[in-house]
DNA sequence: CAATCAAAGACTTTATTTGCCCATGATAAC
DNA sequence: GTTATCATGGGCAAATAAAGTCTTTGATTG
């Protein structure tokens, strides 16, 4: 039970992303760079990304990556389930029902979570960030 | 990023003990039967219950587990770090300090969850769910 | 056409979870 | 006291998942 470096490494591209002059294409490799992380890996996780839409990347020489229009309303929890899917933390094989107590009470908590970072915009966290500079 | 089944297990196990006549003794093989799960990996998973002053534990002829007096104030959140630890959900390996946004919020979200699962007592669950029968 | 860069698939390595086996120790019944 | 029962513990094996590597392909720039 805990997030993956994987997340770790999405949330911080994104943030990276939103930080930087708009538009601007960024390589794998600087990203790479900054979390110390092997460009290969990070890429594969960046092609999550292109795939779930937030971000869109360019081949060839000066290619990279870059925010997309809508980037300004996703959210951490987007980011968190483009990396790490949908399912629910909490499942059990012997499904005894829809009404069963203990699944409610865990995917309630699940949802507290994930209520609070659906209104974490990286939009938001990057203009904090640029303020403090 | 899921909870473990050994936690489902524990959760189940609680629950279980919650609701039977007080102070019986119930034997790890009843309650692995009834969750489909071997006796001797539940075994270790009582085991750690037992060290977190969950349960009490009675060995010999007739032996077996039974809540602890303070039962009744126990969480779904008690259960839960007493199977999975009390790490933080979120890790980053380059910590640079202790006023990092990124942490905050993760941090943050985590803490929604638990306070809810800190608020279910498993006496209250088991209440409902005798009401039921 | 040559250099650069993302995408994709196959693969290896590492870590964690889950599960089993067996020896040990405690307790009750006989 | 001997035997049957039951929890504890360590070590080990299997299964699964996460993390990371390598190599090929295909697109774009210049
Ligand atoms: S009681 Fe609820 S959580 Fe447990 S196995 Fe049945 S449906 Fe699943
Ligand atoms: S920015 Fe925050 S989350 Fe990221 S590595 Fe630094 S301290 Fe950790």
């Amino acid at each position: 039970m805990k997030f993956s470096k994987a997340t770790n490494y999405a949330l911080h591209t994104m943030l990276f992303l939103a930080v930087v002059p708009p538009n601007k294409l960024i390589g794998v490799q600087q990203l790479a760079e900054r979390q110390e992380v092997s460009p290969t890996y990070l890429s594969k996780i960046l092609t999550k990304l292109v795939k779930a839409g937030m971000i869109e990347s360019t081949s060839g020489a000066n290619g990279g990556y870059r925010l997309k229009r809508n980037w300004e309303e996703i959210s951490f929890l987007d980011i968190i389930h483009a990396i790490e899917g949908n399912a629910s933390l909490f499942e059990c094989d012997l499904n005894h029902g829809q009404d069963c107590m203990i699944q409610k009470i865990m995917v309630t908590a699940e949802e507290k979570m994930e209520d609070y970072l659906r209104n974490q915009k990286i939009s938001e966290l990057a203009k904090k960030m640029t303020a403090v500079l």
